[in-house]
DNA sequence: ATTACTACTTTGCATTGCTTAGTAGCTTGA
DNA sequence: TCAAGCTACTAAGCAATGCAAAGTAGTAAT
């Protein structure tokens, strides 16, 4: 029972997600994701993720110079990747909820309690 | 986007917590998964996470005679698969928090509008 | 010049869901 | 009797993805 299967496809979306919410690069994404609650996200975690994400058209990458360090690459959304990050977020709800009503059946009692 | 990452990890926990709520086998199994809203779980996906969790010493197995067809294997859960399952549903929490701060942060804005 | 920080890249591995195909017991009907 | 159809489990092989580890570079400070 691996942790990082958990993770499988969520990680995806919710980089996805994070870009849509203004352009931003692969540092400062592993920042958001730490900041909501994901615990060591390498970059050889995220980045692939940035690169297949770009590979298949979801967002789209400009090169910039960072105030410090090294090139920056900055990512946004394609209208493809808002498409896709909609759908994503469908599927994830239908999953959770299914997966809820399994795991957590025996917290729910408190309105049918005879 | 794979449907199918979205799954991983997910499947086994949910597997185990189905047997937590009472002996049961296979079959069984999978039209308890489809009940909650999973869809097109076949045996070749509900088997090897049947034969990973007994590899594992998570549940044990017990052969019986069945009214129609050939021997079921009914499963429990053992005492180390529960601790397993409590760690799981943790862990569950966790990530799906983390996931819906980001992907849903945009829907909760009802109290701090404007 | 060495260290340290930012920033991205690459390789290779392990896990796991899924497709496909196969084995086998039991019941029913022609 | 024997084929069809249901129940029930098994096995082989593929693809996707997270992750560890190591590497490449640019900038800045000591």
């Amino acid at each position: 029972m691996d942790n990082a299967q958990l993770l499988k496809g969520v990680l995806e979306g919710c980089v996805l997600a994070i870009i849509a919410q203004g352009e931003t690069y692969g540092y400062e994404i592993i920042g958001a994701l730490e900041q909501a609650g994901f615990e060591d996200i390498g970059e050889g975690t995220l980045y692939p993720v940035l690169t297949r994400l770009d590979k298949n058209k979801l967002i789209q990458c400009r090169k910039a110079k960072s105030p410090l360090g090294p090139v920056r690459k900055y990512y946004t959304v394609t209208s493809e990747g808002a498409e896709c990050l909609a759908d994503f977020k469908f599927r994830y709800r239908q999953i959770a909820a299914s997966a809820a009503t399994i795991l957590f059946a025996d917290e729910k009692e408190d309105y049918h309690e005879s």
